[in-house]
DNA sequence: CGATAATGTTCATTTGAGTTATCTTAAAGA
DNA sequence: TCTTTAAGATAACTCAAATGAACATTATCG
């Protein structure tokens, strides 16, 4: 993003998930012995931001952190991810069957 | 990130990826009944980047993704991402132990 | 149906992400 | 140790990500 504090300095729980996942694949590059910069081109960006990706920086795109999963063929790793079928709180709550909006009128949050 | 192809569009593959998880973020906050701009206040975006994050725009940063993730509390889906220990490619490769640098001289590549 | 609010869309503006280039540092191999 | 080169760091520049505001659309509820 640009300027937005959620981005420079989000949740601490975001900062530690992205500095994790950016270590491991880091990790995951070393053990297939590739550069950064062979990494780079390999998913068309520079060694900079790949090294960005590495380091958990906040502000990296999404396209920059899925490509250089998808350059290690990780990706598929994603699948699980908010799957609507493993979102245990999602549906137990399931207030909205087929919406496709949130309900208007303050009715009742859950959580938070 | 700005100008870069990678970017602007990402391999096939990345781009079904992020719109995949886009579109599992928003039934997600559907099931939880929440506004997109609720959402959003909650990680301190604007409403205009969570529907960005929904849609799967691969400029989107990793902050807004992760932070989405995190106001849904489904930020724990990402533990098993690139997992050195579940990461069978690069156990069976193993090339460097302990390194902290890709090996340098053209020796072999693995994969591609 | 009619009212209301959620979401889509556009626009101008700002700021920082990403780029190339260059220099420095330090790991790995001989 | 000495050489090579991966990776860290900085700088200047370009351009789009993110924002707020305003307006259009449409799902949801009474």
């Amino acid at each position: 993003m640009m300027n937005s504090p959620a981005v420079q300095s989000p949740p601490a729980a975001v900062e530690e998930a992205l500095a994790r996942l950016g270590g491991r694949l880091r990790i995951a590059r070393l053990r297939r012995n590739l550069t950064t910069e062979e990494l780079a081109s390999r998913i068309g960006l520079s060694r900079q931001t790949v090294s960005s990706v590495e380091r958990g920086r906040p502000g990296v795109s999404a396209a920059a952190v899925l490509g250089t999963l998808w350059a290690l063929r990780l990706l598929d790793d994603l699948e699980p991810v908010a799957a609507p079928a493993l979102d245990a709180e999602g549906s137990a709550l399931e207030l909205a069957r087929g919406r496709k909006r949130a309900r208007p009128r303050r009715a009742f949050d859950d959580d938070f």
